[in-house]
DNA sequence: AGCACA
């Protein structure tokens, strides 16, 4: 198993990531991708000799982290497939959220020694602002979290919820702002849904991110899934 | 392969 004996957390830590994708791209494709699985409070990248190819994802749930973990495993993402397991420690902006936020000084030598010192630093003055600073990144949206049904992704999407006088050209408009579009096709016989097709999985997700809920009518968020392959 | 918080 993947995750070996790491113990869950808010957090995972993704290797294997294509190291020629910029930064910052990264980071929002990332917090797309994973924002279906619950709210994402950060997200890290650095591109350092040691630790480019690999990101934190940073969920305000475990139970987000560990459906992340198990059904984005191995995800093709920019050519290469996602590998996922749970952080091993706790994320700077948990800490800081909780007010258990101790700066790094030296190495890692004896934290919990410095734990105990700032212990004792509080007791003797006890003016500790803890500052909750959300780092940037697109809109924050959460749905599906907690689901348990396995989520298989697919370059093409069904969409539900639409208005019956919904048309392919009114979706079209909607959809091929996002990159990799392909086509919309509307079933005839069956008002109120649709198929999207994108060029791959990756694209596809991005746009089901972005629209998800989009209302045509006040009265209808729009679902969007992976088809069924 | 590589677990940080530019």
């Amino acid at each position: 198993m993947i995750t070996g004996d790491i113990p869950p957390n808010q957090t995972i830590y993704i290797k294997n990531l294509n190291e020629k994708v910029k930064k910052e791209e990264l980071k929002r494709s990332l917090y797309c991708l994973f924002s279906q699985y619950g709210r994402i409070l950060d997200v890290v990248n650095l591109k350092t000799a040691k630790l480019r190819g690999q990101a934190w994802v940073v969920f305000s749930e475990v139970t987000a982290a560990s459906n992340a973990v198990r059904q984005m495993q191995n995800f093709p993402f920019y050519e290469k497939p996602m590998r996922i397991q749970y952080a091993k420690t706790k994320s700077d902006c948990v800490a800081k959220a909780e007010g258990s936020f101790v700066p790094r000084e030296k190495k890692k030598k004896q934290e919990d020694k410095a734990e105990r010192k700032r212990r004792a630093d509080e007791a003797h003055q006890s003016a500790n602002g803890a500052s909750t600073e959300s780092n940037g990144g697109p809109a924050a949206s959460f749905r599906n979290a907690g689901s348990q049904e396995t989520v298989v992704p697919n370059n093409i999407l069904f969409i539900q919820n639409l208005p019956h006088e919904t048309t392919g050209s009114m979706l079209e408009i909607l959809f091929q702002q996002y990159p990799g579009f392909r086509e919309v096709r509307m079933i005839e016989a069956k008002p109120g849904i649709a198929f999207v097709e994108f060029e791959d999985d990756v694209q596809s997700s991005m746009a089901m991110q972005a629209l998800q809920g989009f209302k045509i009518t006040p009265q209808n968020p729009m679902a969007i899934t992976f088809a069924k392959k």
